[in-house]
DNA sequence: AGATAATGTACAT
DNA sequence: TGTACCTTATCTT
């Protein structure tokens, strides 16, 4: 389940059961056995994550980088079974175990190999002090459409499918819009409106988005049940009505996925002068 | 800008 | 048994 909030709830989770103590590491699924055996029995002493990039810090050992690519999942205290890539159990009493299935990468790096990571990356809502300036400074350059452009992870780095959809919806943005012509301002909202979906999303591990007002139980509608969990405007809702003007969802393949928007809330606008 | 490959699971048929 | 999926690297136009 990856957008950058699992993962920054996923590094919260792994820092509170293992840093600061000897970690066993193994790799069931075998992939990852050379490495798992370097490090068992080393102590996890930082955890890191940028975007959707996990980073376990084993001191002079190095790093696991972890990206969960689309169907990569982590479970605690779940039963192991032959495809876990990486478990980790550690904790005071070794009470504490991670299984760690199907990630795109899941590898033992150096710290030059990490930063050559975060260099390639855009600004995170979920890292402290990250500049939005610089995201915009690409966005405002490109005549790449907006939606594109929020889901490129050089441009901006964690935001996915999901909030992609829900963030543009909820600044009432064409998907369409030509970077160039997204206005200071939207950005502006935007970055801000990440920052406090994201660290929700951290705080609830899921995604919500729908304002109090447009909540099911506000407007006596059955509450989302899909896989995902979480409140949503138009992810996934196609050709259902927009909780806000009614309108058909619409959805079309854009750049390899699926892009969810509602053409009522979201309509072109025409090009600024100049 | 498209097509493809990789990984594991859940849900539909 | 098929298909979708909160992703991305690596090809070819």
């Amino acid at each position: 389940m990856p957008e950058g909030h699992t993962i920054h709830r996923l590094a919260q989770d792994c820092r509170e059961r293992f840093a600061g103590r000897p970690t066993r590491a193994a790799s069931p699924q075998g992939k990852f056995a050379d490495s798992a055996a370097l490090l068992d029995g080393a102590v996890l002493d930082t955890v890191d994550a940028h975007g959707k990039h996990l980073f376990l810090g084993f001191g002079e050992l190095g790093w696991v980088h972890v990206h969960l690519g689309l169907i990569g999942k982590v479970g605690f205290d779940d039963p192991v079974t032959d495809t876990v890539r990486l478990r980790l159990v550690g904790g005071r009493h070794g009470e504490h175990a991670m299984n760690l299935r199907g990630p795109a990468a899941c590898q033992l790096i150096t710290g030059g190999e990490k930063q050559a990571i975060h260099d390639r990356l855009g600004p995170d809502p979920l890292r402290a002090g990250d500049d939005p300036d610089r995201a915009y400074a690409r966005i405002s350059r490109s005549r790449i459409s907006v939606a594109a452009l929020l889901m490129d992870q050089k441009v901006l780095a964690g935001v996915g499918n999901v909030y992609r959809a829900e963030v543009l919806f909820r600044h009432g943005v064409d998907p369409f819009l030509p970077g160039r012509e997204l206005p200071r301002r939207v950005w502006d909202a935007i970055w801000a409106d990440l920052v406090a979906l994201m660290r929700e999303g951290v705080r609830t591990n899921r995604i919500d988005t729908v304002r109090p007002e447009h909540e099911p139980e506000a407007m006596g509608r059955p509450p989302r049940r899909d896989d995902h969990g979480g409140e949503v405007y138009v992810y996934r809702r196609t050709g259902q009505p927009c909780l806000v003007c009614g309108t058909q969802v619409r959805t079309r393949p854009l750049a390899n996925r699926n892009l969810f928007w509602c053409p009522g809330c979201q309509p072109p606008v025409p090009a600024a002068a100049g």
